[in-house]
DNA sequence: TCTTTTTGGTTATTCGTTTAAGTTAAAATT
DNA sequence: AATTTTAACTTAAACGAATAACCAAAAAGA
């Protein structure tokens, strides 16, 4: 069944370099012949195989993705978009999730960097990249990071405008009368440190102290949608919720929110009387709680495709130039008004 | 950066096929040698190259995952448990989206067959498969089916039990009380019939006349879950609503339930009093509702994982036997039952 | 001691392409 | 008519690994 061009050429009567021109349009051929060819391809139903014109060219046209945790439907609509994207340029995407396990991600990583990939995004499991810059040194393939920032390791990077984000979060609270409001996340990154630089910008701004109890994390360890609905975050915000004057919590991401929402509606608060709400990350999910829930949308889709971008660009221009600059992006969020504020 | 067998040969002082054993462990080596040729692979931090090696071997270790519509949070899990599982084995996940068209998905489909994947895994945008019959005729490649199931076409499929699932979910609400239930699906395929089946026999078990005016569905073209919010699905559960007198809804899955539930959240309906709801399908965000939406729950991550194996196993088989018998797994539903009925 | 077996390698072919470098006959130029 | 150019191919050498077939030296058996 797989047929080869050596067959084809046989039976077109040509050369296999002959088939080759035809197929690939690199050379002139004469009409008669390429008809020859062409119907011999179609005869034979063959199929250049890709893992040898790969390994001639020295490219797979393959993208991998690393993903810190593709359970997270934050994470699910950035593939989205880096998939859309690839596919427009002929690139095919190769998803290996780390489970917010490092070991898994280093696997993960070494396996790309292994495994003919032309290039790699990585949405990675924490901000601690001492390893992945071990691991990506003297490495000639692009690589972009998403969602977090490595530290101390300069590469292409595409995140979300998360300080501004936070910041239009909190400050819509405050202008709402909001002076007690808490800020829960779901552990402490580089990106959630931005988050909370937003919270405390949109607080000073206004004088308004803040108070070191309001700030409150999940846990380091590995985390997923579905063990934070009464994991740590669940219990902080019980905690604040009964023994501190909160008036409005701000969720810094989606993770948090699960538990967040999960303990206010079971302590049967009213929102936005009892308590205001409002979280980052936007989901078509907050729209079906009552009241609906104001967030700050990021845009993980529109994130996944600039990575992808980025990557592609990164690829065509490795061919020219051997030292190119790297980008930060960042994608602009929006604030979406709902009724539990 | 990228050095190859033959150098990692040179600077041991062996030849390329004593690497090669030495690496793979398929021929005795002296320890004396394997020590020299482990520290060149070392010293020139060597990978083997996988398209060489592959095109060598005839095989990828990849395996390719064709879905209808990744943006449904449905199928990201099965994706999630397609990964999972392959990762076991040192498979690799291929991921191409098909937006729920049917060109995309036939390209998508040409793609994997000639792009070197050793195995297919394909959730299909239509019941309708002739073309992918044609497609997929002599071709030596085992191919899975997940969701949906192709007619006329025999191979491996994985499937939940539709039929039971929907029953179970309508019986519950006819021992509730109900008699007048609608059943919302967002289009009619093989998996929604077999769901409107069970609906069906509920309702004759318990001698309730079918109603063909409570049975919808949405479009039949392409359907995202943001644009069913308001969309067809939406606008006859308002028909239902106003001008019928049910007084129970079983949403068939996922994408209706966003349309169905919109739409009731909207007309300030009292869920369950004024209607009770139930749906195919569950979610986290079933629970962040008021009230909690009761489910017939899936386990999309369990089919990926049933799917994943059954690609892996005839893989392996294939070796063996030429002919061998396909298999059709159903994996069980399971009700949860929450507030909304 | 002479033959046989085992050990530890090497050589050479193969997988299916792409492509640089040749080749030959026809067309164009002088 | 002799020479150069062009068109249309073909030949052969990669790409990087795996592996069947071969070989020399050492070990074992007789």
């Amino acid at each position: 069944m797989k047929s080869s061009i050596k067959e084809v050429a046989h039976l077109a009567g040509v050369s296999i370099a002959t088939v080759s021109y035809v197929l690939n349009g690199t050379k002139k051929v004469r009409p008669e012949t390429e008809k020859r060819v062409l119907d011999s391809v179609r005869k034979l139903n063959y199929h250049v195989n890709p893992l040898a014109r790969n390994l001639r060219k020295g490219e797979s046209k393959l993208i991998g993705f690393v993903v810190s945790d593709f359970s997270n439907y934050f994470f699910q609509e950035i593939a989205l978009g880096i998939e859309k994207q690839l596919a427009k340029s002929g690139y095919r995407l190769l998803l290996m999730d780390s489970k917010e396990q490092k070991e898994t991600e280093v696997d993960n990583i070494k396996n790309m960097l292994a495994g003919a990939v032309d290039a790699l995004i990585i949405a990675p499991t924490s901000e601690d990249s001492s390893f992945l810059r071990l691991l990506l040194a003297n490495n000639p393939m692009p690589v972009v990071f998403v969602d977090r920032r490595p530290e101390g390791y300069e590469t292409d990077t595409v995140l979300a405008t998360n300080e501004t984000g936070a910041y239009d979060a909190v400050k819509t609270l405050i202008d709402k009368g909001h002076t007690q409001i808490a800020f829960l996340g779901s552990r402490l990154d580089s990106t959630m440190q931005e988050r909370l630089n937003g919270y405390r910008r949109a607080l000073e701004e206004s004088s308004i102290p803040v108070n070191a109890n309001y700030i409150r994390f999940g846990s380091h360890e590995s985390v997923s949608q579905r063990s934070l609905r009464h994991g740590i975050v669940y219990h902080h915000t019980f905690d604040l919720i009964s023994n501190y004057d909160i008036t409005a919590i701000f969720s810094a991401n989606n993770l948090a929110t699960v538990g967040v929402y999960s303990c206010i509606k079971e302590t049967n608060l009213k929102v936005p009387q009892d308590i205001a709400f409002i979280t980052f990350d936007d989901s078509f999910w907050l729209t079906m709680t009552t009241p609906a829930i104001a967030a700050v949308a990021q845009n993980p889709e529109e994130m996944g495709k600039v990575a992808a971008n980025l990557a592609l660009e990164k690829l065509l221009d490795s061919q020219s130039f051997e030292e190119y600059s790297f980008q930060e992006i960042r994608i602009s969020t929006q604030f979406i008004l709902r009724g539990s504020i």
